[in-house]
Order: structure tokens, then C-alpha cells, then sequence
DNA sequence: CTGTTAGCGCCTTCAG
DNA sequence: CTGAAGGCGCTAACAG
């Protein structure tokens, strides 16, 4: 007859919200809202709540909310998605005593991610099997406040390929960017005007700043894949459509598969919480090519 | 000494959750992920929770949610991003108790919005201004299930300025998209390659799919602005970085001022919620201009 | 197997 | 102004 039970009451005798929170530190970024998506899609099947805790950029206080909210028992269990913290921060995560399980490499926990190390290995490899020697990274950055791991690894993972084939990591070529479409037009437009000697290929840390180097490129008329290839990781939504070649990965499912671990934990599955290694696969579109097709 | 208090017991005695509902028909869209972090911002400035509802399309029942989620008291108020819901449906959220405001035009309640048919005059007359004749149109619709009002406002505004204009609205100029970039690119494609008469100008009812088509016209070396221009409406963060001319307007501070709204009538204000016009501005930017450079 | 009762932890009221 | 007690609505344990 349209009753339907107060939570506040049954949370308070059981113990239990059927409520998971999910921690991130942005919600409108592509990796970031798709991963969301992915949790509720877990968790509306199975009749959970989401309870949304950003830790964005808006410069509030992130240590009330690892006081407040999550020891408040108002959430049964937590999703961390990719971010760093501070030592103190982890300290409290691990004090906390419900499950927890990251989407994206969180140091310390169990959780679900792509093994960005070797996915940035492939795609340097691809360029460089492509026949480029001249190759520009674009690399991103955070404000260090939401100091990622992945940035690093993409990093990383890159110039180690490079140097182990033997190609050589120009400076003018290490351009550096925030993940975002707008500040791969500027590293772009930089390179561009620079007067270096231009690569034959870049790498771009994610597709966000990929795309927005092949909007610049194209905006000025420079033919890609002829003249410059471009790859990304990712495969942003607009990626497909814009033609461009990137590394794949599902946002949406590693976050429905971290909560589904998270449920199954709390459904009394002791040992469903553990380490998940996503697939990611390299995509050639049209943004790529063997550099001798310019001459 | 690190005690909180729990707040289920809290929220049993006092009849207060201090958590507010989201109602989203999408996560990962622009305009809905943005509004989001707005909403989101204010709650966290005010120790409040935010309750992500998604009612998103992978066909899940909604009907639980309205009755589950809303009426268990597990939130003190509720933000609804625009969507169009069944007169059942909203005759639910008219019978729960709780503040109600939405965000985007819904129908019957409160709520904070840009008014969307006179922006799209706006639009349309800037482009006639300019000296268009030759106008197409990009319109957005949505899969039905989450039928909003946006795409439809925005529709009958082109059509009824072009009409007022004595402009030809020819049938083979009226495109039709989803809102995404994959669409605006597929539009564009259908428009270069049909081989009817270009138009001057296409308008967009959404920057993700005038980022499409402009991608698709740079793609096939057809001139931006001079051959054709482009006008989208939202200012969508890779907008600027693009050179997109379109209508900005701002969802986070919709968002906002949406739950600030709900925060001040939770604190007592009876006559807090009210309706609110949020503006917007035409940004000319690279990709408009006047038909005649052209020639 | 059904019916009853004692808390869950806090807030608020009322008495001291 | 400080302190004790009842009850918010449900669940789970227990008794019948």
C-alpha cells in the first residue's frame, strides 16, 4: 500500500545502508564519470545506493570527509577511483573498516585498472614499428593536490620503450599537458610555431589532449596521418567518430566490476576483494601511419 | 577523539539526512556531469551528502526507484536534471514530501535554467544577421524513454526564426542527431556526401555534435568558416580550445544555485524555491562568419 | 512458525 | 543550566 521502510531505521538495527560511497576526485572528467556510471549500473541491479564524495578540485577540506562521511556509517562499503593521497589519508582508508576497492591503480589496495605500464609500452612500440624515429610525447600533469599514479606510468612506460629501442628523447619533444582537449591545442600550437624540427609522431597521455592536438593540426591544415601520426590512450566517446588511433580501455566495466566485488563482500564473499587487471587493446584508426607516406 | 556520530541514529531521531537526492538521466554527459559538480559543490560547502540517482538507459526498472529510493526518507531534498518523465512519474515526486528543484526546464516544478527557445532565436538570428540564407539545421533527440524538453524548445525556435525570416527550411537541411560527437560527425558526413546544395551555416542543438561536424569538414579540407560555418549552443569544454562560436551557459552554476536553493529552504526559508533564468551569451569564436567571404 | 520485545544510537524534552 | 529518560522505526532474537 505504498509503504515502504525508513532507512534510517533499519540502518540503524542492522547496521547495514545498502548504501556504497564512491571517492573521486573529479566527476564531469571522461574516465572519471564513465567509471561512476559503471558502479551504478553494479549497483542499481542489485539494489544499492550511490552516494557520491568528490574530492574536487573546489578546494574544500578533503580531511572532513574522510572523518565525516565515511566513518559515519553511511555507506557500507567504498570505491576509490585513481587518485593518490597523502600518506595520512591512506592511513585513515585502511583504518576504516569496511571494504574498499579502487578503480584505476590506487598503491595499497585491491582493485581494478588496465596495466598502464604495458599499455603505453604497446603503444610506443606500434609507433615505432611503424617506422618512426622522431617521436613527441605529450604527457599529463594533475595538480598535484590529485597527484595520479597513471600520468607517471604513461610517462615512464614511454621513455623507457624509447630509450630501449634505441630512439632519442628530444626535450622540444616532451611536451606536457593536463589531460584536457584544451591543453593538447596549446602543446600542439606550440610545437607547431616552435620551429624545431618537427616529429613524425606523438604520443599523447590520454585522448582528451590526442584529440585536441589533431583538432590544431587540422585547423592549420597539417595532414594527419601523412605528415604527423597521432595516438592516444583511452578511446574517448569522441575518439571513434574523430577517426583517432588510441589504446581502448572500459571505464564502465572496471567500475561495475569493483562493486560488483564490493557486493559480493558484503554479501559474507570473504575473499571476492583482489587485485583485477583490465583488458585494453590498441586501436588503429586514422591517425596513424609509417612516416614514409609523407615524402 | 575521532568519534562521529552515526547517521542513521541521527537521521532516526531527528528526521534529517542531510543528504540530497540527484536525479540524472545521464552521468557522463557533458551538461549532467557538470551540473553534477555544481550541485555537488554547494552540498560539500554545507556538509552535506549527495545521493546520486541515475536513471540512466540501461533499462532499469525506474519505477523502483521512485518508489524506493525517494519515499525511504534517505534524502532531505531532491535536484532533478532535466528530463521529461511520465505524468505517473511526476505525479510521484508531486506526492513526496520532500523540496523539489530542478535543474533544466521540468515540467510543474521549480527550477534553475537558461531559457532555452529565445538562446536558439539568439543563435539562429546571429547567423541570418551575419548575411546566411542557406541554413541547416542539427537537431538533438533523444531516445524516448528520456524525452526531454531541451531538443524540442530548441527545434521550434530555429524553425519559427527562420520562418519569421521568410527562410526556406528545406527538408534535406533539417539533420538529425542524438547530441554526440559521433552523430554530429555522421550528420555531416551524410550532408558533404549527399550532394545536394550546400548550405552557408548548419546550427547545432548541442556542442558535442557541432564538434562533430566540425571535425568531419576539417577532416575533408572544407573550409571553416569561409566554406561553411558553424554554431553550436552550450559551450562544452573542448568548445574554446576548437574555436567553436556558440551559446554559453553554465551548468555548474545552475547547479549550484539549484541546491542552494534546496539548502535554504531545508534551513527554514519557505519561499527559498522559486524559478530561476540562468543566462547564456553568444561567443563568436573561428568557425562563424559571413557567407559572402566565400566567394 | 508466529508474536512479542529489547535494543540499535542519537536527539529532545522534561525534570531537577 | 545540567542530567536523566523516552522514543524515533525497524530488526533480530527469543519465547510461546
Amino acid at each position: 500500500m505504498g509503504y515502504v521502510a525508513s532507512s534510517a531505521a533499519s540502518g540503524l538495527a542492522t547496521g547495514r545502508t545498502r548504501t556504497i560511497g564512491v571517492l573521486a576526485p573529479y566527476v564531469s572528467r571522461w574516465f572519471f564519470s564513465r567509471a561512476i556510471e559503471g558502479v551504478d549500473i553494479e549497483l542499481h541491479a542489485q539494489n544499492y545506493n550511490l552516494m557520491l564524495i568528490n574530492l574536487g578540485g573546489y578546494g574544500t577540506s578533503r580531511s572532513r570527509l574522510f572523518e565525516h562521511t565515511m566513518l559515519r556509517k553511511q555507506i557500507d562499503a567504498l570505491v576509490v577511483l585513481c587518485l593518490a593521497m597523502h600518506p595520512s589519508e591512506l592511513e585513515h582508508l585502511h583504518r576504516v573498516e569496511i571494504p574498499l576497492v579502487s578503480v584505476g591503480p590506487v598503491e595499497g589496495f585491491h582493485g581494478v585498472s588496465i596495466d598502464d605500464y604495458e599499455a603505453t609500452q604497446v603503444a610506443t612500440n606500434y609507433l615505432i614499428g611503424l617506422g618512426h624515429r622522431r617521436i613527441a610525447q605529450l604527457q599529463g600533469v594533475e595538480a598535484d593536490e590529485m597527484n595520479f599514479e597513471v600520468p607517471k606510468l604513461r610517462n615512464r612506460a614511454f621513455e623507457a620503450t624509447m630509450l630501449a629501442a634505441g630512439l632519442e628523447l628530444r626535450p622540444e619533444w616532451e611536451l606536457v599537458g593536463d589531460f584536457t582537449f584544451a591543453s593538447g591545442v596549446r602543446a600542439a600550437a606550440w610545437l607547431f610555431e616552435s620551429g624545431t624540427e618537427r616529429p613524425t609522431a606523438i604520443f599523447c597521455a590520454s585522448d582528451e589532449m590526442a584529440l585536441g592536438v589533431l583538432a590544431e593540426a587540422r585547423r592549420r591544415g597539417i595532414r594527419v596521418p601523412e605528415e604527423l601520426s597521432i595516438l592516444g590512450i583511452d578511446d574517448h566517446e569522441f575518439s571513434a567518430a574523430a577517426g583517432l588511433s588510441t589504446i581502448w580501455q572500459d571505464p564502465v566495466a572496471q567500475g561495475q566490476s569493483a562493486a560488483s566485488m564490493l557486493l559480493k563482500r558484503l554479501d559474507g564473499d570473504e575473499a571476492a576483494i583482489r587485485t583485477v587487471t583490465a583488458p585494453y587493446t590498441l586501436l588503429q584508426r586514422e591517425t596513424t601511419a609509417s612516416p614514409r607516406r609523407s615524402r
